[in-house]
DNA sequence: AATGAATGAGAATTCATTCAT
DNA sequence: AATGAATGAATTCTCATTCAT
C-alpha cells in the first residue's frame, strides 16, 4: 500500500527550485523526482507532463508575487511612496531569495518564450506586475506619466535583474530598487513640468 | 560531394538565427546543419563541438555590436547627444532585427548562465556595452553620474527588450529609446542639485 | 511493456559473450541490448555507462574465477597436486567455454590497458591467480622457488590460450595444462639441486 | 604540384606506433595523418582502406622479426646457446621497444582475431617464430622434446609478456628470457629420462 | 600527391512518457 | 500512490571513406 510522500504543492517547489537553477530545459523529470524523493514515474500521477508541470509552476510563482508582492500596491492604508517601497523592497527579496527565487525574474522568460502556451502565462505576470506598479504611482501622476513611470521602473527592474545574474552581483538589482523608491520620494516635490521632461 | 558548400561564416550565422529563435539548447546540430544544407557530421569540420559553436556565435555578435553599435560611442566627431542617439539607435535596429537579431539582448543570458565558458563572454559583451554608453555620459556628467546613467540605460533597454519579446511588441524598446535619448538633452539644461537627486 | 525483461545478471552475461566475441570496442550497447531483448535505451536501467557495465563483466569473471577455480587452491583436505589439477582442470574449462569464456584469459586485456580502471581490475584478477597458484606450491617449495612456479604456470597458461585462439586449436592449452599436472608430480621426487636448476 | 611528404613505410611505422599504444580500434585514420603530417584523406593514396594499412603492419612487424630476430635462428655459425641467446635477447629487445615495440606480442592478438585477414597473418608469424625456436632445440633435443620446448617457450614468454603490460613492470618478461635460456644451458647435461619427465 | 569538404552510418547517451505491479 | 522497467525518439559526436580541386 503506496503511502502518499509528498503533495503537489511540494513538487512544485523543487521544480521550482530546479528550473531557476537549471532551467526548464536542463532540468529532467528525473531530477525534479530525485528532488521530491520519488521515482520520475511518479511524478505522472501528479502532473500528466513536464509541460503542464512547468504551467503550475509559472502560476505558483504568480500567485505568490500577487499575495506577496503585487498586494502591496493595492493597500490603500499606506501612502503611495510606502506602497512603492513595500512592493520592490519585497520584489528585490523575492528575486534574490535562493529558494522562492525569481524564475519569472529573467531567467525563464527565455523558456517560456519556446513554448506558446508558458509566453501566455509570462504575460499575464508582468501584467500584473505593470498594474500594480502603475496603481500607485496613479496616486501621484496623471495616467500618462504614470503609465510610462510603471512600464520603466520594471523595465529597469528586470534588466538589472539580469545583470545581478550575470555579474552574480547583488548590487545591480538593490541599486535600481533604490533608484525607483528615491525617485518617486523627490519627484514628488518636483513641479509638474519638470517631471514631464525629465522622465 | 566534397565541394565547398558553406563556410564558417555561414554557420555561425545560420546557428545564430536558431539560437534567437528556439534558444541554444532547443537547437540541435542537426537543425543547423540542415539549414546549412549540410549533413550534421559535417558540421564537425568545422566546429568541435556545439559549445564551441556557440562561443562563435556570441563572439560573432558581439563584434558585430562593437563595430555597428558601440563604436558610435568613440566618435568624437559628434556630440554626445548624437553619439548617444546613433549607438542606441542602431542598437535598437539589431534588437528588433530578425536575422541579425538580440542573441544577447537578452535570450540566451540563460542559456549563458548554465554554461560557465559562455557566462564569461557574455559578461564581456554587456561591459563593453556599460562602457560605451558610460563614454558618451562622462562628456556631459562627472564619473559616478555616468556610471549610473549608463547602468540604468543598458538595465532599462534590456528589460524593454524583454518586454518586446514577451508581449511580441516592439513599442516597449522603441519607447525606452525614446526616453534615453530625451533624458540627455533635457537633463543637458537641468541643474546639479536635480541631476543628482532625480537619477 | 514495463514488465520485467531481464535482470542484471543476464546482461552481465549476455555483455560477456558479446565482448569475448568481439571485443569491448567492437561491440555496441545496441548489440548488447538486442541479446537481452531490450532497447538499447533500457540498459542504461542497470548500467549508467558502458564502462561501468565492463566493470561488472570484469568482476563477475573475477568472482566465478574465485568461487570455481582458484578456490581449489585453498582446499586443504587435498594434496597439493590434487588441488593444482582440480585448479588447472578448472581453469581449462572455463577458458575454452564458449559462454562463460576467458574474457579475462587474453581477450580483453588489450582493451583493458586502453581504460585505467579496467586495467586495475585485470590486475587484481591475475594477482589472485598468481596467488592461488603459489600457494600450492608453497605446499611443496621454498618460497622463492614457489613464486617462480607461480609466475611461469600462469605465463604459460596465457600464452598457450592465446595460442589456442589464434589457431583455433584448443590443444596447446591442453597441452600447457597436462605439462604443468605433471611438473609438480615428477619434480616432486627429483632432489632439490635440481629443482633448483631447471626450473 | 603537391609534394610528397610520406613514404608508405613512414606511414607503416606511424600506424604501428598507434596501433601499439591505443590499439587498432581506438586509432583513426585522422590519428595516423595527423602523426604523418598529413590530412586523413592523403592516407587513402597509400592503402585503400584501415584495413590493408593494418595488414601491412603486421607483415612488416613479421618482416622485422623474421630479419632482426628469428633470423637468429638459423645462424649455424653459432652454438644452439648462443642462437636461442640472440633468439630471445632480441626479441625481448623488440617487445619492450617504446617504437617497434610488440604490436604482435599480446597487443593486437584481440584485435587480429576480429578480423579473418588478420588472424591469418598473426598466425603465420607465430608459426615462423615457433619454427625458428624449435630449429635450435632440434640441434639439442628430439623432434618431439623440440616441438615442446619451442611452443611451452614461446607461450612463455607471450604470457609474460602480458604481465609485462598489465603490471607495467619489464621484469616478468627479463625473468622469463633468463629462465628460458637457462634451461637450455643446465639442461643439455641432464640426462635424457629426466628431460622427458620435467619438461 | 595532397587537400579538405562532405558524407552517412553508427556510436553512446538522455529523457519524457507509459504501464503492469 | 508509488514503483521501476521499458520504450523509442532524439541528441551529440565519431569516423572510414569519397572525391573535386
Amino acid at each position: 500500500m503506496p503511502k502518499q510522500k509528498v503533495d503537489e504543492q511540494t513538487i512544485i517547489l523543487e521544480a521550482l527550485k530546479l528550473f531557476r537553477q537549471k532551467s526548464y530545459f536542463n532540468t529532467s523529470m528525473s531530477d525534479i523526482a530525485s528532488a521530491c524523493g520519488l521515482q520520475k514515474g511518479s511524478l505522472y500521477h501528479y502532473f500528466p507532463s513536464k509541460e503542464e508541470l512547468m504551467k503550475k509552476v509559472i502560476k505558483e510563482v504568480h500567485e505568490f508575487f500577487k499575495t506577496n508582492v503585487f498586494s502591496h500596491a493595492y493597500d490603500k492604508s499606506c501612502s503611495p511612496q510606502e506602497r512603492l517601497e513595500r512592493l520592490f523592497t519585497s520584489a528585490e527579496a523575492v528575486f534574490l531569495d535562493k529558494e522562492k527565487g525569481s524564475l519569472l525574474g529573467n531567467m525563464g522568460v527565455e523558456t517560456a518564450l519556446m513554448v506558446p502556451e508558458f509566453a501566455e502565462l509570462v504575460r499575464r505576470f508582468f501584467m500584473d506586475f505593470f498594474h500594480a506598479v502603475k496603481t500607485i504611482y496613479l496616486d501621484k501622476y496623471p495616467e500618462k506619466i504614470a503609465n510610462e513611470l510603471a512600464e520603466r521602473s520594471v523595465a529597469e527592474i528586470e534588466g538589472s535583474l539580469m545583470f545581478s545574474r550575470v555579474f552574480n552581483d547583488h548590487s545591480y538589482l538593490k541599486n535600481t530598487t533604490k533608484r525607483i523608491l528615491s525617485r518617486i520620494d523627490k519627484v514628488a516635490v518636483a513641479d509638474k513640468e519638470i517631471k514631464e521632461t525629465v522622465f
